[in-house]
DNA sequence: AAGGCAAGTGGGTATATACCCGCGTCGTGT
DNA sequence: ACACGACGCGGGTATATACCCACTTGCCTT
């Protein structure tokens, strides 16, 4: 009875779940969630390299990579070198400053609707839940 | 600012950390907690076919499918078919059945573990809260 | 200046996961 | 009995994610 309420698979069941709401309002715009938010934290920091974008986003340096180059080929993203010729740089491309544009507003439905659906304060739990895990 | 309590990627992040604590725990046996909670859903089913565990676990039926054939490939679990010959019927195989029981105790640590860093009250808050999305 | 270690990437491999398409099987209506 | 729609699956493709290894570039020490 117990192996229903494993934490890991309940999180991951919710992780899908939640991808999948944000991931339909960013359709129109040809991106998801997850390139959504790697778009805004390249701005947040822009110039950036792979190595402290990784560590920003806390995820492994190969998947900002490659998870950056599908950006680039999408033209949301430049790709390219600073003075240190081993470092790629990261800069946001005019496309990808629409996308960020265009895309706030529906974030910020979905993230409404979540809250609204929680209710303010239990969506504050959980992400002092999540934070604590 | 907001992006920056994005409840997706927050639960992306749980996601992983989390996983990886079950991970580790489960490595002496050669098997990560998606793989041993697979597992224990097909013992509670079997004789099981693709479409059904799928269904059970929430899953695309083709992820179901080609995870089992993964433990397929480690001799933990039989893929047959039933008297509809469409139907590739799983069953736990002898291998599975020793994961299953010296994974339980592995399982239990680590699910205890989280309880207790939580608290026993907040650990069900959580849960409550990862069905409410 | 040369050697050598550290840092930054890229690519290979493996799992997780989804969607779509094609193929084979079932069952039902005529 | 046959044809056709429904069902079950496998495989192709794409992203997410991690770990490990090889290659290049930097930099520091001698």
């Amino acid at each position: 009875m117990t192996s229903d309420t494993c934490h890991c698979i309940l999180l991951r069941k919710a992780t899908r779940k939640v991808s999948s709401y944000y991931d339909e309002a960013l359709a129109p715009l040809g991106v998801n969630i997850g390139q959504f938010s790697l778009l805004r934290n390249i701005r947040k920091l822009e110039p950036v390299s792979l190595t402290d974008l990784a560590h920003k986003v806390e995820l492994d340096r190969s998947t900002v990579g490659r998870n950056a180059k599908v950006l680039e080929r999408l033209e949301l993203v430049a790709i390219g070198h600073g003075e240190d010729q081993r470092e790629a740089m990261l800069t946001i491309a005019p496309k990808g400053r629409e996308i960020l544009d265009k895309g706030a507003p529906l974030w910020d439905s979905v993230q409404d609707e979540i809250d609204a659906r929680l209710g303010r304060e239990k969506a504050e739990q959980l992400q002092e839940l999540l934070a604590a895990l």
